[in-house]
DNA sequence: TACAAAAGTGTATTTTTTACACCTTGTATG
DNA sequence: CATACAAGGTGTAAAAAATACACTTTTGTA
């Protein structure tokens, strides 16, 4: 019965995460400049390949704990690339993942080992293989479900200002969106709900902090940004 | 350097085909009742394991060529699905693809020589494996695009009348459709053109025959249902 | 203490979406 | 051959959603 497998060519299976992250000004991808073979030097993506005994989905999971230490992220699929040639030094199918994590909680420890900064994604070095088209996938996927979808608060601290709001939705989308409306929109969201505390950013003026409460969204269930 | 890849594992990888059609009423899928090991006699997909030097979308216009006989054909990726046991003969990662086609335009022998039947997705029988999550997933993915990319046409003859190309999103949406607002909607779209023929659909009233012209629509671009 | 920088607030207009009913055409039937 | 029936085709008004837009409040710093 499993001859019915056998005759098949097996494929190394990897995957390779995109990793959002939000500085208060633009959005950023946490990248290595690689510090091993093959294509040391040069800029990628953080990969790994499937073991035995692990779902595609749990290599993602364990790929991005390597880099960061960070458990129970937000990671999507965005697609299998398995373009004959892609790895230039063998058949190699990779599952792409995006992930969002808040820029300032992660193991800088691990991440200095691995050689990896947070890269402006309006200043994207080359990449290898086809990790820039990962890349583009990635960013247009993510902007879609963030627009319908309270996926954007994993890369907020916990406890946020509108303006921090209102910022990373501009650079989500990559342009400027109009104050008040923003935040008429986000008043009329009840699962988005004021803390009665300040910020204490020593800017000008106290900006209020609010939360996002999963719970209340689950009930209620319209977003849209 | 390749001593860097001979450490992993390697795994199976196949392609599983959504494939639609639309017989003027439903949205149907074509399914193998499968008449060959593994899961002989049960409800699946038509799938088929990526080949050496194969790229995973080749390997998915393959598949669908060997049951349909049809090339060029509109397909888009849905999802790697990768779980260690989704396969209980071995250990199988799947790449899961969508098709749109003609439902009168296909290699009817060929079909019949692998048993496979057209089913209204209202009615679809327990499929083996993940393969119903794999529907799930492309017909929620096929939806969303369908309402803001010219994708339906697909699915109907070159030439379609508004009351056809209503019913095919009826059946995309599951919900009727006000005829007028349809009609309307159509009606702004310059890339649907109105041919000057009549159906010859022995019906009542004759209907305008109308076609999508691809050409316009990239320089208009705009489309929504 | 006054100035500068960021936070915060409401209304009017435009655009988009929705709701809704009757006339026309052509085949089939008596 | 007249009529009935079934499907095709058409427009407007109301509601909802999206957009444009400018001044006041707060608070740290000079």
């Amino acid at each position: 019965m499993t001859d019915y497998y056998i005759k098949n060519t097996k494929f190394y299976v990897s995957v390779d995460c995109i990793i959002f992250g939000f500085d208060g000004g633009e959005l950023k991808l946490l990248l290595l400049k690689r510090n091993f073979e093959p294509a040391m030097g040069e800029w990628s993506l953080m990969g790994g390949f499937v073991e035995d005994e692990e779902s595609v989905n749990d290599a993602a999971k364990r790929v991005l704990r390597e880099l960061t230490g960070l458990e129970d992220v937000y990671m999507e699929q965005v697609a299998a690339f398995g373009e004959v040639n892609r790895d230039p030094g063998e058949r190699v199918i990779s599952v792409a993942f995006y992930a969002l994590i808040n820029i300032n909680e992660y193991n800088r420890e691990l991440v200095r080992k691995n050689n990896a900064f947070w890269i402006s994604i309006n200043e994207l070095p080359k990449l290898i293989f086809d990790h820039a088209e990962m890349v583009k996938q990635a960013l247009h996927q993510m902007r879609i479900k963030a627009s319908n979808s309270p996926i954007g608060f994993n890369l907020l601290p916990e406890l946020f200002t509108l303006p921090q709001l209102q910022s990373l939705y501009e650079a989500i989308y990559g342009e400027t969106l109009d104050k008040r409306n923003f935040r008429k929109r986000v008043k009329d969201m009840s699962f988005i709900e004021e803390t009665g505390l300040k910020s204490k950013d020593t800017t000008r003026r106290k900006a209020n902090l609010y939360k996002f409460n999963n719970t209340v969204y689950n009930k209620d269930s319209k977003f849209k940004l």
